[in-house]
RNA sequence: GCCGGAGUGGCGGAAUGGUAUACGCGCACGACUCAAAAUCGUGUCUCGCAAGGGAUGUGGGUUCAAGUCCCACCUCCGGCACCA
């Protein structure tokens, strides 16, 4: 009577088919299918699988089933992203060897997502630590670096004293490591970069063709930050060979600028302060500057300053002599690290100007009806014209004291600015930078990606260091790569993994190791001992999937255009400004050294959304709140799991759910009712009449509904479309035969277990069900529908209608049906058939 | 401050400009049971006895008709942020 089914037994057997049928191995090609490529993004083997991985492999798994089902050759992959810091701090910390530690959980986690029986095509698996693999992360990078993307520098970076390790920007959060959390420090120190800034224009510019939510596209412009202007050199009087060069996007407020400054880390800063009067004063304030963390530069906005006394640069428009000061407000590592201060036309400068009393000198009138007299308000030109150029003049003059209290940010019309005046700021920026002989450029807050990590646990860098050559060869650095016939450089085993913290790997202590022969003089040298950071191996995996075992190649030609591009990623947000914007950088220098067909990766790609603990809150074991999907799905099972984080929400919208134990039990009702369905004899159909009439139509709507929902992965109102389907066959004395396998066919994707279970024994043919069903257009509608009868825009009554009446009819029925509120008066119909008929008194 | 996104029942959420609250959870009552669980059925925005009125963050607007479009504002979430 109210019989569960055996979810535990039901789930073992088709997993077990389909692992000894390799029923989800995808051929390269299929005669007459075309390949699909759903990618998700590869799991961090972390120890075990929580219900985030539940949320992004099961849902996908219902997209891939769904694509199969219509005839596709579908690629849904599965590897894992093995090296990187949390494995290694995890296997510390419990006294392992890293690669111990992270290949068992990688078996273990393989056994887990085996349990959702997702269909993923476990011979293509792919793990970046497998040196099989990363030899090729090696050449990749070695080709880079050919390509003259890779170069070493010493520049400010990122210090994580916790992780004891650089840090790429991306990986530092609100100044913090984005992994452990610690305040990061600014080291001066000598990493191997890629030069991502490289491909900044096209980074950004490429973005208008991809099909990816808008969200994601403004982020990453907003990443890289390019902002448009130019480059203006100040004189600086008695020192006629060094200019102080700024960036500025408002070459228009030229004429305004009335004091330079330099960030402590200038170049000039030191050469400067030679000269000056208060030379003592401005060499504290650098040393002070320089000890502040990035964090306490940027939430300290009291803005401090020296003036280097005696110093004066020259405004190259206005030709006035203005003061130079040294300011931290001002990075030394954006633009050229010094500016022109405007402070009646920005907010910074102004607050600067405001504190050490220096000159506000406005140069942009409003736009807009900015001037007021005794009657009425003007626009400048209106102003001009009314009163005169001399009472305009005073006006302007007089400006001086409105700026007390702001300063002007927006667009308007050049005073103060010689000939350029009255000219509109727009207009003015290209010919005011033409006057004073600067150029345009373009500046960007990306910065170049530093890939040195000092861990142990991961790619090791593969060049070699040789202190003969470096000597002998006054500009190299005596870096050269590994022969190619070298690769893989394979990471060797380490008795200690502990990280040392003083800038060096622990792999710098295997001194065996450490020492080779220098490729360009043959002498002895040293390997590097860094390791690149995991998102160099993942910059790439994907295109490993088309061809997982070539040992000659990435991939080979053939086998990646069978598959690139990924037609569909899914994956997390946090990796919007992360591996999305790094693989599409190493996807376009790829392209540009002929290895791939085509300059973007992912044509496709959606966030999913967060599963939170069932208190609302980010599920933490701190707090308690974490739920083990192994439990649940030894309780419900897999089929209830997947269906119930189908039907949360819609996929692809980066909503925050929270886990409803309840939710849960509604959809085991569902599936338990499913299993308890009444079916009608075999052969049964629709035809013969013992449904009712409805049903068919019903029947045909799901199929479109349920087809449209999935492709849109809005999986939430599938899954509700089902349950209704279902409510209506419960009404049935019996459901057909016919129209209980199209049924299961729509159920397949969400519940594959139970829904090959009940098809075997309905007897169902395999050819014939394991197909996506399509619906009939001609049967979506009955012969007749009700509408809402609407006085006035409310609704006041409902009536049947045949689908084909006329407005005449319509509004015939309609009028009868709501006389009470009309009360025989003249109406004007507005009929939306199928809809609504309004009727306007 | 700048750039996105979102505000709908007790909860997750649904709604090509056309009957707001589908579907599910929860809750209440009923059936079955000695009883409970499970299962099934009925009800469930709000005020009102009813007729009817009011509700989609707030205030305006466009429209025969607005959760949906436009304007202003409020709140929350995400990203960026002394980037000149």
């Amino acid at each position: 009577m109210n019989e569960r089914y055996d979810h535990a037994n039901i789930e073992k057997k088709w997993q077990e088919h389909w692992r000894e049928t390799a029923a989800f191995e995808t051929p390269d090609t299929k005669e007459g299918a075309e390949n699909f490529y759903f990618l998700t993004e590869f799991p961090y083997p972390s120890g075990n699988l929580h219900v985030g991985h539940w949320y992004a492999f099961s849902v996908p798994d219902i997209f891939a089933r769904y694509m199969r089902m219509r005839g596709y050759n579908v690629l849904y992959p599965i590897g894992f992203d093995a090296f990187g810091l949390p494995a290694e701090n995890a296997a510390i910390q419990r006294k392992l060897n890293p690669r111990t530690w992270t290949f068992d959980n990688i078996e273990y986690m393989r056994g887990q997502l085996r349990s959702m029986g997702a269909s993923f095509d476990w011979s293509r698996e792919v793990i970046t630590a497998d040196p099989a693999y990363y030899k090729w992360t090696q050449w990749l990078f070695l080709k880079l670096y050919e390509k003259g993307l890779v170069y070493r520098k010493e520049t400010a970076v990122n210090w994580c004293p916790k992780d004891k390790t650089v840090l790429a920007n991306e990986q530092v959060v609100n100044g913090k490591c984005e992994r452990c959390g610690s305040e990061v420090e600014q080291r001066l120190m000598s990493q191997w970069n890629i030069k991502i800034t490289a491909y900044a224009d096209r980074l950004i510019d490429d973005l208008k063709d991809l099909d990816w939510p808008k969200q994601i596209k403004d982020a990453q412009r907003n990443w890289i930050g390019r902002s448009e202007g130019a480059e203006l050199n100040f004189p600086i009087i008695g020192h006629p060979m060094s200019d102080i060069t700024v960036f500025t996007t408002r070459p228009d407020t030229l004429f305004g600028a009335t004091y330079v400054v330099l960030a402590p880390e200038h170049p000039l800063v030191k050469e400067l302060a030679d000269k000056a009067e208060n030379k003592d004063e401005v060499l504290r304030y650098i040393v002070v500057a320089g000890k502040k963390t990035e964090l306490e530069r940027t939430e300290n906005k009291e803005k401090t300053g020296v003036e280097l006394k005696g110093v004066k640069a020259i405004n190259p428009a206005a030709k006035e002599e203005i003061p130079v000061w040294v300011a931290d407000y001002v990075l030394g590592n954006y633009g050229t690290g010094a500016i022109m201060a405007v402070p009646a036309h920005d907010w910074r400068d102004f607050e600067f100007a405001k504190k050490f009393n220096l000159e506000i000198k406005p140069v942009i009138f409003p736009q807009g009806k900015a001037l007021s007299s005794g009657e009425g308000d003007f626009t400048y030109f209106e102003f001009k014209e009314r009163y005169g150029e001399q009472v305009l003049n005073t006006v302007v003059a007089g400006m001086r004291n409105v700026l007390i209290a702001a300063p002007i940010i927006g667009p308007g019309i050049l005073i103060n600015s010689d000939k350029f005046s009255s000219k509109n700021n727009e207009e003015a920026k290209v010919e005011i930078t033409e006057f004073v002989e600067g150029r345009l450029t373009k500046q960007y807050h990306l910065r170049d990606w530093v890939v040195s990590r000092q861990r142990f646990w991961g790619v090791p860098i593969p060049m070699i260091h040789c202190e003969k050559c470096a000597l002998r060869d006054a500009s190299g650095q005596g870096y050269y790569p590994v022969p190619e016939s070298d690769l893989p450089v394979v990471l060797p085993e380490l008795e200690d993994y502990v990280p040392t913290g003083e800038g060096k790997s622990p792999l710098a202590k295997k001194t065996d190791w450490v020492q080779v022969s220098c490729p360009h003089c043959g002498g002895v040298a040293e390997r590097e001992t860094d390791t690149l950071d995991t998102f160099v191996d993942s910059s790439w995996y994907f295109l490993r999937y088309a061809d997982p075992k070539n040992g000659q190649e990435v991939a080979s030609k053939e086998k990646l255009k069978n598959w690139m591009p990924v037609d569909f990623y899914s994956g997390g947000s946090e990796h919007t400004t992360m591996h999305l914007l790094y693989s599409r950088f190493w996807y376009k220098a790829m392209f540009d050294m002929g290895l791939v067909g085509e300059s973007e990766p992912y044509l496709k790609r959606m966030n999913r959304g967060l599963i939170m603990g069932p208190d609302g809150q980010k599920m933490s074991k701190s707090k308690g709140n974490v739920v083990d999907p192994d439990s649940v799905v030894a309780e419900v099972g897999a089929d209830a799991v997947r269906m119930y984080l189908a039907f949360i929400g819609p996929y692809n919208e980066v909503g925050a759910y929270p886990w409803n134990p309840g939710g849960i039990v509604g959809v085991r009702r569902f599936l338990d009712r499913v299993w308890r369905l009444k079916v009608g004899p075999q052969g049964s159909t629709l035809d013969q009449s013992i449904s009712r009439s409805n049903l068919d139509m019903l029947l045909h709507q799901t199929i479109k509904k349920v087809s449209e929902d999935i492709a849109s992965l809005k999986m939430n109102t599938a899954v509700s479309a089902l349950m209704i389907l279902l409510n209506e066959f419960e009404t049935l004395s019996a459901v057909p035969h016919d129209a209980y396998r199209i049924f299961l066919q729509l159920l397949a994707p969400f519940a594959p277990h139970l829904a090959h279970e009940l098809a075997e024994r309905a007897n169902f043919e395999r050819a014939a069900w394991e197909q996506w069903p399509s619906f009939d257009p001609a049967k979506l509608a009955g012969g007749t529908v009700t509408i809402a009868v609407q006085v006035n825009g409310k609704v006041r009554a409902s009536i049947e209608l045949s689908v084909n009446a006329t407005k005449e009819e319509a509004s015939a029925a309609g009028r009868k049906a709501v006389e009470k509120w009309i009360k025989g008066g003249e109406t004007r119909a507005v009929y939306v058939p199928g809809k609504v008929i309004n009727l306007v008194v």
